[in-house]
DNA sequence: CCCGATTCCTGTAGGC
DNA sequence: TGCCTACAGGAATCGG
């Protein structure tokens, strides 16, 4: 699943492939993804110049000399640089053709990502207009959590998987986080102190950064722009340890569902 | 505004 | 072996 980390990977893996290239042509086997890929993008991508490949949370951002493509992917999406690309395979949804034989091409089983264009500043794009900010740049603090904590009821885990108040923490590294913070992922926000605050925050950052420097987490799918699998699940510390003993305390991590979504965590060490 | 539930989708795993 | 169901989750959107 790409969160912040396998985005990062795969921007970083990329980018000295793709920039000062040329898009030759456009290839769509399925508009259908989260939401439909626009009918013109053929015809929008067609001898663009690829300037540059950001990421702003989860989204990667490839400026073109006429635009931006934003893409996103989902929770099975993969973008993967082919030298002589092969016949595409079940669920190869997009190949974009650039010089000569390279092929970027996109493979997402659950169709949950997207693949969408606008002309205008991505920042003032719907999709981008309201996110908070980014865990690692300057703007992220443990007192901007706490504000956007205080008073409110919600889980702790579910209050930093809000892309409103901080991007690209997913459920992983929202598990993973609260853990090296010690503070229970089902505590109500505002009842977290502002000092917890910054250690949570600090906490972020910190499993952020080793993600990344492992090249994010394949549980199952996740390979970076090259297929190759990142290697930070041999570092979690509660992620998908049900009922295995503790890091820290040697305790028993523990199963629970927030909002849907699977949660571990030790009950000696988090409170 | 706040917050929990619902929704999209398909591969995988578990039960029988 | 095959069929069925439950489950996984990013994030927009809906309903209370």
């Amino acid at each position: 699943m790409p969160e912040l980390p396998e985005v990062e990977t795969i921007r970083r893996g990329l980018a000295p492939h793709l920039l000062g290239r040329r898009i030759q042509q456009l290839i769509i086997r399925q508009r259908r993804l989260r939401w439909p890929i626009p009918d013109n993008l053929e015809a929008l991508l067609a001898d663009r110049l690829i300037q540059d490949l950001h990421r702003r949370g989860k989204y990667l951002l490839m400026t073109t000399d006429q635009g931006t493509v934003l893409w996103h992917l989902g929770m099975s999406g993969s973008l993967r640089l082919l030298t002589r690309p092969g016949p595409p395979m079940k669920h190869d949804h997009v190949d974009m053709m650039l010089d000569g034989t390279l092929c970027l091409r996109y493979h997402d089983p659950r169709r949950f990502g997207a693949l969408l264009w606008t002309a205008d500043p991505p920042q003032t794009h719907p999709l981008l207009r309201n996110l908070g900010p980014e865990p690692l740049g300057i703007d992220f603090s443990g007192d901007a959590l706490y504000l956007a904590g205080k008073d409110r009821s919600l889980a702790i885990k579910n209050l930093i998987m809000d892309g409103r108040v901080v991007v690209g923490v997913g459920n992983i590294y929202a598990n993973e986080a609260l853990f090296i913070a010690g503070i229970r992922p089902d505590r109500p926000a505002g009842t977290v102190s502002r000092h917890r605050y910054r250690h949570l925050a600090d906490a972020i950052k910190v499993v952020l950064n080793q993600a990344i420097e492992q090249g994010g987490t394949t549980l199952r799918d996740f390979v970076d722009g090259h297929g190759q699998p990142g290697y930070f699940g041999q570092k979690l510390r509660v992620y998908g340890r049900a009922d295995q003993p503790c890091l820290r305390c040697q305790g028993t991590i523990r199963p629970i569902k927030i909002g849907q979504r699977a949660s571990y965590f030790c009950p000696r060490c988090q409170r």
